[in-house]
DNA sequence: ACTCCGGTTGAGAATCATTGTCATGAGGAA
DNA sequence: TTCCTCATGACAATGATTCTCAACCGGAGT
């Protein structure tokens, strides 16, 4: 059977970031922010974590347009998410048509092994407002 | 106003590829081909040429699972992909009502400037029966 | 509490797609 | 053809992510 990871300073400290934030965030900002609050974790540790956290479907994980990874603990089950381009701000939507869809595409093109990403990004209405500040 | 863009050797040969490919590819790809042509090009002319491109709208991008960025010329109008993992062979499909549940999950919100990502991947059937080959 | 083992950490190096630099080259208008 | 520019490309630089590996520490057993 697999060993259960072991119940780390750091990965905790990983954990309780995820739990506190509200948006998608990448492993540099949770870095920057554990730093911040002084519970220092090595950067490679923040990637490692979050790598196992996302393959362990504990947190979910996009690209946002420059192509970073972003990172966020969110509800249990498939979704997607509408993205704040500024803050990261996140709503979870779901789309159930949606998904029929795309299975239903790739079955008519003989694909197999199917997946699909969609997500939406936007400015959210707190950012919009902030725009132009000194 | 703007100017137009220089009818270079080496635009022209990126512009060939991409009308003789099928499906999406990766600037280093195209960069390859070139090579194995004798129309050598250098790199970062490959990848000037396809940010233009791309942002006139010449081509599409999208981003693989490895978050490389693939280049493919589509026919125009806001479209969506079916990609093959392996070979990078792939449909144009549309799905009108994603796109106006996109918006309006957006506005719902409050959230401006709205775009979305929509791709699905898979494994095309010419690479399922091609699997286990000497 | 003490020991020991194997998973975990982290500073730094390495990777690698992509972008920047800048001297040289070549469109194309006159 | 001349000349002004933009375009090119060899090479360096960037930057997110991954790798390395010696030191570290969680936790099971005693
Ligand atoms: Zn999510
Ligand atoms: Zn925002
Ligand atoms: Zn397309
Ligand atoms: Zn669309």
């Amino acid at each position: 059977m697999v060993e259960a990871p072991r119940n780390t300073r750091q990965r905790r400290a990983v954990v309780a970031i995820l739990d506190d934030l509200d948006g998608f965030a990448s492993a540099q900002e949770i870095h920057d922010i554990l730093k911040q609050r002084g519970e220092s974790v090595g950067l490679s540790t923040v990637y490692r974590s979050l790598q196992v956290l996302a393959e362990a479907a504990e947190v979910d994980a996009l690209r946002n347009a420059d192509g970073e990874v972003l990172y966020r603990q969110c509800s249990a089950g498939h979704h997607h998410h509408l993205v704040c381009r500024a803050c990261g701000r996140t709503v979870e939507v779901e789309g159930p048509t949606v998904e029929r869809w795309a299975d239903r595409i790739a079955e008519e093109n003989g694909f197999r092994d199917v997946a699909h990403t969609l997500e939406i990004f936007g400015t959210c209405d707190r950012c919009t407002s902030n725009r132009d500040l000194p």
